[in-house]
RNA sequence: GCGGAAGUAGCUCAUUUGGUAGAGCGACAGCCUUCCAAGCUGUAGGUAGCGGGUUCGAGACCCGUCUUCCGCUCCA
C-alpha cells in the first residue's frame, strides 16, 4: 500500500509537471479538489471522449447524440428524486467525532425496538405450549408498549422528515436518548442539511429569481429529450442516446485527486428498449463496455464487475465496472437497469405523454431504460494512472515512460532533426508541416536525440520519426517506437500508413 | 466536519540547537554531438503558503488562517 501511495504520488507529480493537470487556482492557494486540464491533459481527456463517442454515437447506428444544456427546469430534479432523496440530514458526536446521518439514527432506534420485540416472542414461544403469537403479540403489556412508541416515533419521524425540520429531528434524538455507538454518548451537534446539488439563481434580480440546480448526472437531460429525439430522429426502438457533459456534486469528502471532483464530466448512454426484454439488454450492454476498455489494450486484470446488491429506487439491475486504481479498485463505469422509472416520473411530473408506439406490438408503452455511465476524469485517471511506467533498460539507465493508448495519447507523432544542422530541421520541418494537418505533432530539435526521445516518453508520444543525412539523399526517416524503442526506416511517403493510431 | 502529517525554485529535496536561501533534475540560449537521459558554457526562476507574535535577528519557535496528503463519516 505504501508503494502505491508512493505511485500516485509520483503519477500526481508527473500529470503537473508534464502540463496534464494544474490544481485550480493555484496563485491563489488553490481550490480543494478543483483541478484544470493544462495542455497535455485536455488532449488526452478530448481523445477519450471521443474514442468513446465514436464506439457509442458513430459505429452504432441506432445511437445519437445530444448535448443538453446544464441548467434545467427545477422539477427535473424533483422528479427524478434528486431534490428528496439527497437532502440527508447529518449530525455528528462531539465526543466520538463520528459523523452519523440524523435519519439513520432514528431508524436504527425503532429498529431496535422491532428487534426487542422480537426476542418477546421468541422467548414466549419457549415458554408456552399451544403458543398463539397473534395473541401474544396483541396482548403482551411490554410488546404494546414497544409497538405503541414504534407507532408514535415513526409518524413524528415521518412528519419532521417531510417538513425538513431539523430542529425538530434533533430534539427527537435528544428525546430518545439515543447514544452515540463509538462513544457512547448523547454530546450531539445541530443538525445540518447536506445537499448533494449545487443551486444558483437564475434571473438578474435577487428577489422573484428562481432557484435552479446545476445538473448532478447528465442522465435527465436526455431523458426530457426522448420523445423529441424519438420523433424528430425516426427512432425505433431499441434505440439510444449519448452525451457527454460535466456534472457538479456537492461531495462530502471530494478527494483521491481527480477520481472524486465537485465538478466532473460524465459520458452516459441511456439505451430504450421494450419493456421485459431489459435484463436481455443489460447484459449486452456490459458485454459492450467491456469490450470498450478491452479495446484500449489496458491489462483486464485491472477491470472487475461488482454487482450491487442493494439496488437504488429506480434500478432492478446494476453494475460498476470496477478499475484498480493506486488506491484499489474503484468504480469507474456504471451499467444500470432503470426500468421505466425516470421516463414514468417525467410523464407524470410534466403532464406529457412520454410513450412509444411499438409497430410491431402495436402498442404503446413507456420504454425501459438501459444507462451506461462513466466518468470522463476517471477514465482519465485510469489511463494516466496505467501508462506511467518506469523502467530501467539493458544499460542500466532508467526512463519514465506514459504508455498510453497510441489513439489516446496527446502527441501522435515528434518530429526531430537528428542534428540541429547539415539542413536536418528544414527537412524534418517539411515533414512537421505535411503531418501535423492530420494529427497533433510536436516539433523539437534541442539537445541529444536520446534526451530527446525521453522527453517524448515522458509525456506518452507513441512515435518518433527522425530525420538524419541519409533522409536528404533518398527520402526515408527512422520512426521510433515508445514501448519497443525499436526503429524501421520508411519512406516519407508512407510514413502515415507505418503508424498505428 | 474531526483527527494525524505536511507546505522552501517547474519537480525532488537540503539549510546541524533561530544569524539574513542552496543542490540535483528540469527549462531557456549557445557549444559539442550521425540514434536512446546524466559532455561543456551561460541565463532565468524563491518577499520559504499567507497573516500576526516572540526576538537585535525567524524558513526554523508560538498563534491564527489557507491549502494538500492519510484516516473516519457519505457516495445514484
Amino acid at each position: 500500500m505504501a508503494n502505491n501511495d508512493e505511485l500516485f504520488k509520483q503519477i500526481i507529480s508527473h500529470a503537473k509537471e508534464y502540463g496534464f493537470i494544474f490544481p485550480s487556482s493555484e496563485i491563489y492557494d488553490g481550490m480543494s479538489a478543483v483541478y484544470d486540464y493544462a495542455q497535455l491533459g485536455v488532449e488526452l481527456k478530448n481523445n477519450i471522449k471521443q474514442y468513446w463517442w465514436k464506439a457509442m454515437v458513430q459505429y452504432n447506428e441506432n445511437i445519437v447524440g445530444i448535448d443538453s444544456a446544464i441548467f434545467m427546469h427545477p422539477t427535473i430534479w424533483k422528479a427524478s428524486g434528486h431534490v428528496d432523496a439527497f437532502n440527508d440530514p447529518l449530525i455528528d458526536n462531539k465526543d466520538s467525532k463520528k459523523r452519523y446521518r440524523a435519519d439513520v439514527l432514528i431508524e436504527d432506534y425503532l429498529q431496535k425496538l422491532e428487534d426487542k420485540n422480537e426476542k418477546e416472542v421468541e422467548k414466549a414461544k419457549k415458554k408456552f405450549e399451544n403458543f398463539d403469537e397473534k395473541l401474544f403479540k396483541e396482548t403482551n403489556p411490554n410488546i404494546l408498549r414497544n409497538q405503541e412508541k414504534i407507532n408514535s416515533v415513526s409518524s413524528r419521524f415521518a412528519e419532521l422528515m417531510n417538513q425538513s425540520d431539523l430542529v425538530g429531528i434533533k430534539s427527537l434524538i435528544e428525546e430518545l436518548e439515543i447514544v452515540c455507538p463509538v462513544s457512547g454518548s448523547k454530546n450531539w451537534t445541530d443538525v445540518r442539511q447536506f445537499n448533494l446539488m449545487f443551486s444558483t439563481q437564475m434571473g438578474s434580480v435577487s428577489e422573484g429569481a428562481d432557484t435552479i440546480y446545476l445538473r448532478p448526472e447528465t442522465a435527465q437531460g436526455i431523458f426530457v429529450n426522448f420523445i423529441n429525439v424519438y420523433k424528430t430522429g425516426r427512432m425505433k426502438i431499441p434505440f439510444g442516446i449519448a452525451q457527454i457533459g460535466k456534472a457538479f456534486r456537492n461531495e462530502i469528502v471530494a478527494r483521491q485527486f481527480i477520481f472524486r471532483m465537485r465538478e466532473f464530466e460524465q459520458m452516459e448512454m441511456q439505451f430504450f428498449v421494450r419493456p421485459g426484454e431489459e435484463i436481455k439488454w443489460f447484459e449486452y450492454w456490459k458485454n459492450e463496455r467491456i469490450n470498450w476498455h478491452k479495446s484500449l489494450g489496458i491489462d483486464l486484470a485491472n477491470y472487475r464487475f461488482h454487482d450491487h446488491d442493494k439496488l437504488a429506487h429506480y434500478a432492478n439491475a446494476a453494475t460498476d465496472i470496477e478499475f484498480n486504481f493506486p488506491f484499489g479498485f474503484k468504480e469507474l463505469e456504471g451499467i444500470h437497469s432503470r426500468t421505466d422509472y425516470d421516463l414514468s416520473q417525467h410523464e407524470k411530473f410534466s403532464g406529457k405523454k412520454l410513450r412509444y408506439f411499438d409497430p410491431e406490438t402495436n402498442e404503446s408503452y413507456i420504454p425501459y431504460v438501459i444507462e451506461t455511465s462513466i466518468g470522463v476524469d476517471r477514465m482519465f485517471l485510469a489511463v494516466l494512472g496505467n501508462s506511467f511506467t518506469e523502467e530501467t533498460l539493458a544499460d542500466g539507465s532508467q526512463r519514465v515512460v506514459l504508455k498510453i493508448p497510441p489513439v489516446l495519447a496527446p502527441y501522435k507523432v515528434a518530429v526531430l532533426p537528428l542534428v540541429k544542422k547539415d539542413g536536418l530541421p528544414e527537412k524534418a520541418r517539411e515533414i512537421m508541416d505535411l503531418l501535423k494537418m492530420k494529427m497533433m505533432c510536436q516539433y523539437d530539435e534541442k539537445d541529444a536525440i536520446g534526451r530527446r526521445y525521453r522527453r517524448q516518453d515522458a509525456i506518452g508520444t507513441p512515435y518518433c520519426i527522425t530525420v538524419d543525412n541519409q533522409s536528404l539523399e533518398d527520402n526515408t526517416v527512422t520512426i521510433r517506437e515508445r514501448d519497443t524503442m525499436l526503429q524501421k526506416r520508411v519512406p516519407i511517403s508512407e510514413i502515415l500508413q507505418s503508424i498505428i493510431l
